[in-house]
DNA sequence: CCGCTTTAGTAAAGCGGTTTACTAAAGCGG
DNA sequence: CCGCTTTAGTAAACCGCTTTACTAAAGCGG
């Protein structure tokens, strides 16, 4: 009599109470009923139900070499931010039959870790959401030199052999100082978030090409840089700054949309109320800025998310296609804090 | 000679590579060196480094019968409030040596199938965030009778074999309306949510509770009961009908913070505004409503998660500890939508 | 130098599936 | 009735690791 270690039913038992062959019962999991009798797989079925039997994805995955698991790393949340991603990948990665391997990386030491754990646990693909620093990616190539593919999400690689969906932090700049331009605003000012970051790089770069476009000249007044992570105070401090100048601006575009919600309450507590006085533009489009009525730049992350997951997906299948990278535009969206409205029924 | 199907490296080749049995290196992995010389050891770690070798996790889960994961089913997110609870669950297993997989419901056939596929990929444990209907479990105690400890957050569920955290929605309305009541309301108006929910039960047993305490009559006009997925438009009219009573209400508790967004903007369109002429408090807390200002119950989502992953850990240890149930509290968050800091400084 | 214990390390049987190569029986044309 | 192909199903190796039971060698007291 063999002594059983577990109570787990096995696919052994299955074939066994089916009275056919373990291979049999492995095949008609597998769908392989094309050399089979109906009733071979009506009795194989019956057992299955019988003995409410699941069979092991460990052991499947042992097996095949395929987990049907892919992997998220999602670095540096300080904001809600990133989190809008997950929503739609884990939705496409179980429409593909794929389930999800969430982990939170707080700084690069964590992420190498998050990273070398997915591996481990053989990930079909894993796909890594940060801020878009330029950073290591030695541990990366060598996940994907390994096999499993890698997409990045906003972390613009300058090494081309990853998949990877940024996003035009530029053009987004460049639009709203256009809208504002548009709307007859002269001084604009911009909060931008940590110098060395590659995301504020970008922005300067948009927020110059749209002065140019709208043949205003470069004042670095009006030009604050500053840590994102920075209490709010620091924020409070610019924005104070900034309406104390001698020409004050009459727009000011923040680096996201809660720096956009501290500056609108300092610049209120100055006495000018917003849009009257000034207007206000944030970057991100958080979920709450609908309910602040905060014209902001769209950085699609869901979207994103939703391109990235598609992209492994297509890897999956197709291991030596070329690597895609893909560009994503941020709209702008428009609400009450720019003053568009008034303007537009005086 | 051996034909290798995969290019993985395994621990036979890192055993050749050291010149040690398989066995070796494998106690060298999991720190049973007691019985080993320094020297031995130093080979099996140089040859590990050398061959770049990952261990593979889906093996060994497969021979522990363990697989160092857990689940998390969010059950329909309608609103990312249940999200909260994801980063602390996550902080929470990694740190007790657990990885995360992640699975959305949208409704009950999906939870059914996310629970059945945590199921197969053998996590050590799950846990279940929803809404906090009673429903169908029977699921539920299939996966816990077959050694996979399920703790359930918000799901009240009436049978106790679970081990559950839950939060003190009652309490939490009768402290808003004990608020209230202080600054000297006497009409407040409850938008509860739909009628079948256990919450909104419970929010009205509070409400009640609350009343009866300041010596107040329950009044049927003052509370709005609805779906919470309806559009805002369903709670706007809910607003526009409670502001044009004979006796409208000075206060009002709405349903959730997005409600109270949607409340909020109704009253300022009749020319009322907030708080001055009527006191609003939503229940939720989420990120959002301190940019609003917004005066709230605090629904202890990301609390409750710690717990109930601490319950999981703990049950996985002792299996045959009894289910514990925690109740959370929901404090009362006070800012500036209810007007108490008008009465503070008059 | 002998028998016993301790030490360092190994062989091999699982864990629960998949997959390849094989076989017995049935079908079939001549 | 014979040799061939097709059909339905099976045996056994293998995926990469853990773990138990075992062994050879060293240590050691008398």
């Amino acid at each position: 009599m063999v002594v059983r270690r577990t109570n787990r039913v096995t696919i052994s038992d299955v074939a066994l109470a089916a009275g056919v062959s373990i291979s049999s019962v492995s095949n008609a999991l597998n769908g392989k009923t094309a050399a089979m009798t109906e009733e071979t797989l009506q009795r194989i079925q019956s057992a299955m139900q019988e003995l409410n039997y699941r069979p092991s994805s460990v052991a499947r995955g042992l097996a095949t070499q395929r987990t049907a698991t892919l992997g998220l790393v999602l670095t540096e949340i300080e904001t809600p931010l990133f989190l809008q991603a997950v929503t739609p990948i884990e939705r496409e990665a179980r429409r593909a039959g794929y389930s999800l391997l969430l982990m939170n990386a707080r700084n690069e030491a964590d992420e190498r870790e998050a990273v070398r754990l997915l591996q481990e646990k053989q990930v079909d693909g894993m796909m890594i959401v940060s801020t878009s620093d330029p950073r290591q990616n030695d541990h990366l190539h060598e996940v994907q030199a390994g096999g499993i593919p890698v997409a990045l999400i906003n972390r613009a690689d300058l090494w081309t052999e990853f998949d990877q969906v940024n996003w035009d932090n530029a053009g987004g700049v460049a639009s709203v100082l256009g809208h504002f331009t548009a709307l007859g605003h002269r001084r604009i000012a911009i909060l931008a978030g940590p110098a060395d970051r590659r995301s504020t790089q970008e922005r300067l770069q948009g927020y110059r090409a749209g002065l140019q476009a709208a043949g205003l000249t470069y004042d670095e007044a009006l030009v604050c840089a500053g840590d994102y992570t920075s209490a709010a105070e620091g924020w409070r401090e610019s924005a104070f700054g900034l309406m104390s100048l001698p020409q004050p601006p009459s727009a000011i575009i923040a680096s996201d949309d809660i720096v956009a919600a501290v500056v609108i309450r300092a610049i209120e507590e100055t006495g000018r109320s917003v849009p009257a006085d000034v207007a206000v533009a944030g970057i991100d489009d958080q979920p709450f800025s609908q309910y602040l009525a905060l014209t902001t730049v769209q950085l699609p992350v869901a979207e994103a998310g939703k391109q990235a997951i598609q992209l492994i997906l297509r890897r999956i299948q197709h291991p030596e296609t070329e690597a895609q990278h893909i560009l994503l535009p941020c709209p702008l969206v428009v609400r009450a804090t720019c003053g568009a409205k008034r303007q537009a029924n005086p």
